[in-house]
DNA sequence: CTTTAAACTGCATACGCATGCAAAGTATTG
DNA sequence: CAATACTTTGCATGCGTATGCAGTTTAAAG
């Protein structure tokens, strides 16, 4: 309450005008650096502080992104969440956050909107149409973060979006596990409208064609631990015809499934059956699961991210789709060879 | 660019003024239920959205939060995080958030300040008392998640707190430990400085004390993964005089200290070392770990920071403390019975 | 020392909305 | 029907800052 320092106050002490006062903040602006010298150290006295606020109210840009995630349990966002913001700020942004834990996105995206948001992010959440035609309109860039908007080659395009090549990393896990002799390979879903989903079972489903496959069983885990627990109880709780690999739509599905396995069913992997996850989340490279899993490169991903948004910030450049390509990591969880059946214990 | 839709465009297709759509959506205010139906239809035929940067300046309210946190690797934070955004979208505010990877947090609090946030929340960071004084003159309540103040017994006390009872929690596990027979105990503290490892230390300190016995081992791990990696093999590389259980300050360490022991030690958990957390995130019930471990209670940690931050919202209450007791989980990672007192050393 | 260009400074205004105040309208009561 | 209380409305103003414009100072050039 007390204190509440005005560029007018500043400009009181400094004797010179608000305009110099303001200046002396704005880079590149048309002020002597004596008066500047002055203006500083008048602020410095009062304790001065530029009013953000006001000033986005005048030059219409807040240099706040929005952003909005879910599923913070799936250690993945938290990573992305953490990255994202670092670059950001390097840019002079700030991150307005949102959690959506249902549908109810549209909502939020009318609160956001309110904030005179520079930009979106929307990370692990579906975009109407409708709000994304509002923020076209607006003029305010989105991008999509790890989701392709539904309908990619349609005639406007208004969003961008960057994920990585979703459909190339689950080829390359079919044919890892096609390679190491198995037979009977499962896949676990994660939510089957996301587009993550769809172009990973898409890829997957091709390349096992490819390969003269298919996949032998198939269950939902809707990305949540608890879904793919029961997935996993779906697709091996029958002692006969077992799948002898799995390819799961996420680490953390991943994981969750694995303790089912191991835990539940007593299993071993990858002895008895393989896993492999999607995302390279740290977990994944802990020592109790050693998850041979397909990384998405999070770092290029934000980079991307930010390049988008900005390109789209500095004029108004078309929405793009920027796809980056994903790498194969092998850990312990495929069992190797299929020569011979009995395989000891690999720790390293 | 096109679409910038004001209250007075509004304004003019519903044949009002200015005022009266500002009144129209403005709760409680005084307008017949005709003239709010008129505003919003031409409202709703524009586009329109109320400007909140427009609103702050004049209301000189935000509604937004500062969030300032770090470690996002450790699932503590970000279920904190998500928790604490959703209570505080309840209650009509918005987070702004600021991850500070570094003693940074200054420059972010700087920036934080320009704003104009209602108010702020540091969880897992140091707030310095020159920025805490800063705050307090500009009238703006900070709350400490999961941090004490450091002069919690000054006479001006600044920022409110809120903390779990991490010394009783620490307490509740030296008499666990001791009660099942451990002999040669160890402890993994996190940031030295930090007032949760201060206070967990001295907990777990006095306890063993009170029992007759103390800290066999120490090592630091300042709350990362891989200094918890690295304390674990100091205190567990040489094989005389291991320790046979080990407190370790976070469940993010001690998941760390698991791997060390069973991997690379080959170590069996709790057969010959017990191990136990705190916090009880998520991955400590994961099958493979199955940690005994405190609990911190997040959903009541949250709902009494955000009871605090409306409190002093509200009026100039002054800042309080508040802590909420945790609890002990038992699980798998301490070993039960010490009924067999030749339960030495056999592995390898 | 004069002329011209360049750098600087202040004035005034606008950004989009909320709100006190007074005027006008509507309901309530005797 | 008049008098009073209550509700609704518009006007005018200000929140704190950025910026075009014109005026002023300083530097550069002749």
């Amino acid at each position: 309450m007390a204190h509440n320092v005005t560029s007018l106050d500043v400009a009181k002490l400094a004797q010179v005008s608000q305009s110099a006062v303001s200046r002396a903040y704005t880079s590149g602006a048309s002020v002597s650096s004596a008066t500047r010298a002055k203006v500083m150290a008048a602020a410095k006295k009062l304790g001065y502080r530029p009013n953000a606020i006001a000033r986005s109210l005048i030059t219409k840009r807040s240099r706040i992104i929005g952003v909005v995630m879910s599923q913070l349990d799936n250690q993945f966002y938290p990573v992305v969440l953490e990255k994202l913001s670092q670059s950001l700020r390097e840019y002079g942004y700030h991150v307005l956050l949102f959690i959506s834990d249902r549908q109810e996105s549209d909502r939020m995206l009318h609160e956001i909107l309110q904030y005179q948001v520079d930009g979106i992010v929307m990370a692990s959440t579906v975009l109407s149409s409708a709000l994304a035609r509002d923020c076209a309109d607006a003029g305010i860039p989105v991008v999509l973060f790890n989701r392709m908007t539904r309908q990619a080659a349609n005639d406007l395009h208004p969003a961008s979006a960057v994920t990585s090549d979703n459909e190339r990393g689950a080829r390359m896990v079919a044919q890892h596990l096609v390679a190491t002799g198995h037979q009977r390979i499962a896949y676990i879903a994660g939510l089957e409208e996301s587009s993550t989903n769809v172009d990973r079972e898409r890829g997957f489903r091709q390349e096992l064609s490819a390969l003269g496959m298919r996949i032998h069983a198939r269950a939902v885990g809707n990305y949540s631990f608890d879904g793919a627990q029961c997935a996993a109880r779906e697709l091996f709780g029958n002692i006969q015809d077992r799948p002898d690999a799995v390819f799961v739509g996420s680490d953390h599905m991943a994981i969750a499934v694995m303790d089912v396995l191991r835990m539940e069913l007593g299993l071993n992997v990858p002895q008895d059956v393989s896993v492999v996850g999607f995302d390279n989340v740290p977990q994944a490279a802990w020592g109790a699961y050693q998850l041979t899993t397909v990384e998405q490169p999070v770092e290029r991903m934000i980079q991307a991210t930010v390049s988008l948004l900005r390109e789209q910030l500095a004029g108004d450049v078309l929405a793009r789709t920027v796809m980056v390509p994903c790498t194969l990591i092998e850990r312990g969880t495929v069992r190797q060879a299929q020569d011979s059946k009995t395989k000891k214990r690999r720790s390293a």
